[in-house]
DNA sequence: AATGAATGAGAGTTCATTCAT
DNA sequence: TATGAATGAACTCTCATTCAT
């Protein structure tokens, strides 16, 4: 039995949201309980009340909060030491994968497809900005990569959007398998990828996926 | 309240797992209690310990055989009014995504999701035993699209693999978006599939995806 | 830790209710804990939601069983030994205070005033079928006495309501000053209880009580 | 958020007494949570321990402060320019069914009542001082009349307290019925309580209430 | 004098499970 | 085989109260 610590109340709620997203990814939300929330925060249960009101208001400050930290895009490559497209797509892919295969990464795909079914709309919202920020981030890179004439100028979003195939089925698979246990190695999906970007990236090309 | 109706153990059980898998699909492992599932089976709660010796034990039995019924491979194609690879490609792609698109696959698939974190080793079994299936099933295919020279001789298992990776976004989109509001249209998703089957199967082709 | 009892439902309902009663009329709806309830009832707080499915549901019970248990009206009284109106009257009044006189009676009239605030709706419905059959009892009982010509014919509801003034003085001192500790003596609440009734029904008199 | 006001102690204590009383009366000792009573009084649940240290203290003081007011007695009649009884207890009695008719009169009913049971105690010091508040301040009255000879002489203290039955039935009507619905109309309970306390004090009746 | 953070006890309720029938 | 009654553990949430500031 511990002192009691005394937090102001924005110093606890990162403590909590730390906890909860811990317990929350691993198990679900229905089998977390508030009890080991504040247990791996610190507190009481009952302390919990203090900074929120209910449990689904702590769960959607970790949907919202932690699954989208302000400063978690992709940082800006430096294009600059970069001369063609598929140097460029190796770098922009690795980065991409490595973000992907955290722990943190898999937990919060998990969160996301098992809490789906119980709060869609919730979920929805919480997508709806990662897709976008994520877009306005490849957005940025991609301009840089138009001006510089790596890339062609015209992109078909449904074709770029098309093109994360393999990212899908790296998580999927990482999900599903755990993180060592991929069936299939890292560096084919990611030559998949880099063969489906330069298809719909190079310069010369013709429309990358024709709609039937 | 109604008379009690004695089953065999058997017919019992396949209502009871019925029953299951649709809470459990719809709702996880926690969210469902017996109660439910018992109501929905048409008997009294205490009646499933007389099949059934705990909840996690439906559970199982539930994943093991309703997510795995003998009859669930996609019926072998007749090849036999086919004429090129391509008209082959477009049947066998319409009936893979007819069914990976019905409620219950989607389900399936969020169980599968959901409870990976929960019960991993036996989501592991099962997933294996999924993909098994699965490939024996598009290997008979495979084998007889050979034969009559409609697909090349030698492929590349991981590549083969790969090459389900706009299922895998498919899937993810309808679990994250609900089934009507996928944010790329499925013929589009079809057409990649097509397209990387085709560069993998196409008899004068050179291997589709060369490892980095 | 006793061994466990099976009861039928309806057996184990009225030993809910008689604990109920009590625990609720000498504290109060909010006051109460199931979990007294059930240790009084002699069985675990969980076992109460297999007869009712929440607390509110108990108390309603409560007010709706025990306080208008089917052999609640005073029983019909033996006119046959009276001889005249006094004489009736006290015979009547008599038994009606000895029952209102009762820790049963007190607590139940604490209970009404009670949750007259919490839950108003019910409280009202529970008094009207109150007073309904006590002025279905009453009126028996005073239609025996208008055939043997003891009282008169035409009697003034609102009048005859009136005259219970001195009951309902009666009750509130009991209540609020405990059973033996009333300013008033009994005797003279009943005498002028008496009093009034006289006026009210003695087959000769004026209208006892001119409306201003 | 406001910002504090640092009242001296006796300030805060008539804000906090006001709140308490308005909640403690509408919902009962228990159903009251000081957070409520500290909103209304405009300052935090712990400033509340400034002034009382505890809810119960904070409950006595209400029940002795707030429903004991130094100016709650009736003023007193103004008796000149009355010239008979009657007209006096017209006078009396419209004064008196107007303050118990008030919506707090009656939230003070209920909560004597109702705490009769947790706290018998003090809710029965709190009537007994009512009573004799309301004896002296009616005997002032009475002696008043006196002197001028509009009642007679010798009252009976018993059956002074009796002739309030009317005004008793009145208030659990109120309470019971609501504001609004009181079956019986007030017209007739005055006419009862005048005509019982004409018996009682015109000069030249006989004892009003024999007891048996 | 006043507050926000913290707590422990306890509330109603749910539920997998057991047991007598 | 089937059930209704029963339970204990666990849950979320409330609240009077304490404490550092």
């Amino acid at each position: 039995m511990q002192k009691r610590r005394y937090l102001p109340s924005s110093e606890r709620k990162e403590e909590i949201l730390k906890a909860a997203f811990e317990e929350f990814s691993s198990r679900g939300f229905l089998a977390t309980s508030l009890e080991r929330i504040a247990n791996r925060a610190g507190l009481s249960k009952s302390g919990i009340y203090a900074h929120y009101k209910s449990k689904h208001d702590v769960f959607e400050d970790v949907l919202l909060t932690t699954l989208l930290p302000a400063d978690s895009r992709i940082p800006d490559l430096d294009t600059q030491c970069v001369e063609n497209l598929p140097q460029l797509l190796d770098l922009y892919l690795d980065r991409r994968y490595m973000s992907l295969s955290t722990q943190k990464a898999i937990a919060a795909f998990r969160l996301l497809i098992v809490e789906s079914g119980r709060t869609p709309e919730l979920v929805r919202r919480c997508i709806q900005k990662l897709v976008e920020r994520s877009l306005t981030g490849d957005s940025n890179f991609i301009q840089a990569c138009i001006k510089r004439q790596l890339v062609r100028v015209n992109i078909d979003t449904d074709a770029y959007l098309l093109s994360n195939a393999p990212a899908a089925l790296w998580v999927m698979l990482l999900t599903l398998y755990g993180e060592k246990a991929s069936p299939v190695p890292l560096a084919q999906v990611k030559a998949l990828h880099k063969k489906l970007l330069m298809e719909l990236l190079q310069p010369d090309a013709r429309p990358a996926i024709p709609v039937a």
